[in-house]
DNA sequence: AGTATAACCTGTCTGC
DNA sequence: TGCAGACAGGTTATAC
């Protein structure tokens, strides 16, 4: 579920609230979710030991501990919780406070790692440039491009950008008025240029507004709803009218998954 | 290198 | 009301 506006609110939240702060006691509630440990590998080596800070890296969130590193990704169901509730899969106690994650569907990761490892390791080595980074340039997506690959199965590719998912790329598309069919390669320069902007507009608009909840499945930590699903152009809104034209949004299929624009605004 | 498919897991919604 | 099927914010293994 969440993409890097949604992982980038639960990251925020989660630093300001805990870093500077030992680890009490580390819960493990169903240890399906854990890829490269076990429960007696956390209780090892973080309990007692202070969070450094949160930090995110694509769709995965960063607990940086002071030798360890708790890697977890969200997939489609996961969140961060100040609250315990009946899908909790993890629970991190610090001193008075404790921090629960939430995992209806059960497809989210952790995974354990020395600091000295953490830029080898396997979920994070191939990944692609942070889209709201200074490294995301004009020229870096013109060499992204360099495919005959459609747009929106490129953007969706975190070994190219990390953090877009189906809202965003949606998104984006059609604020830059780009089929998501279209051939990577087929892009001039001004709509590489309109394509980058219009990424990193909406990535920031929906960081603002904390994300965009559909559902109660995806709650800001304080269990509070985002609000950019009342800022969505096209996305989940097939049949509806397009913000821009009067023509219906349609909605196609693209490698499984929904892709949503509008026909006439999108070229 | 790319794509297509199924799989992982659990729930909701739709149509018959 | 029941049941089957499609679908869901994501990723990965496998086969071509």
């Amino acid at each position: 579920m969440p993409e890097l506006p949604e992982v980038e609110n639960f990251r925020g939240r989660l630093h300001d609230r805990l870093s500077g702060k030992p680890l009490e006691n580390l819960i493990v509630h169903d240890s399906f979710l854990l890829k490269n440990c076990d429960k007696s590998d956390l209780q090892d080596v973080l309990p007692g030991t202070t969070l450094n800070a949160v930090k995110r890296r694509g769709k995965y969130l960063l607990f940086s501990f002071q030798e360890y590193i708790l890697l977890n990704h969200l997939r489609m169901s996961g969140r961060w919780a100040l609250e315990k509730g009946d899908r909790t899969r993890l629970t991190l106690q610090f001193c008075k406070e404790s921090v629960f994650l939430e995992d209806l569907r059960r497809l989210g990761t952790l995974h354990l790692y020395h600091e000295s490892e953490l830029n080898n390791c396997d979920p994070l080595a191939d990944m692609g440039v942070e889209p709201l980074s200074d490294q995301f340039t004009d020229h870096k997506l013109q060499s992204l491009c360099c495919t005959n690959r459609e747009l929106k199965r490129l953007l969706v590719d975190q070994k190219r950008i990390a953090g877009l998912g189906n809202i965003y790329s949606c998104e984006a598309l059609f604020r830059a008025g780009l089929h998501p069919c279209r051939s990577a390669s087929s892009l001039t320069d001004q709509e590489v240029h309109e394509l980058r902007t219009s990424i990193q507009q909406t990535l920031r608009e929906a960081v603002k507004h904390e994300g965009t909840s559909f559902d109660q499945l995806y709650k800001t930590a304080s269990g509070k709803p985002g609000q950019f699903q009342h800022l969505l152009n096209v996305y989940d809104r097939e049949g509806e009218l397009c913000t821009e034209c009067d023509s219906q949004v349609k909605r196609i299929k693209q490698g499984q998954r929904s892709s949503y624009l509008c026909e006439n605004c999108q070229e």
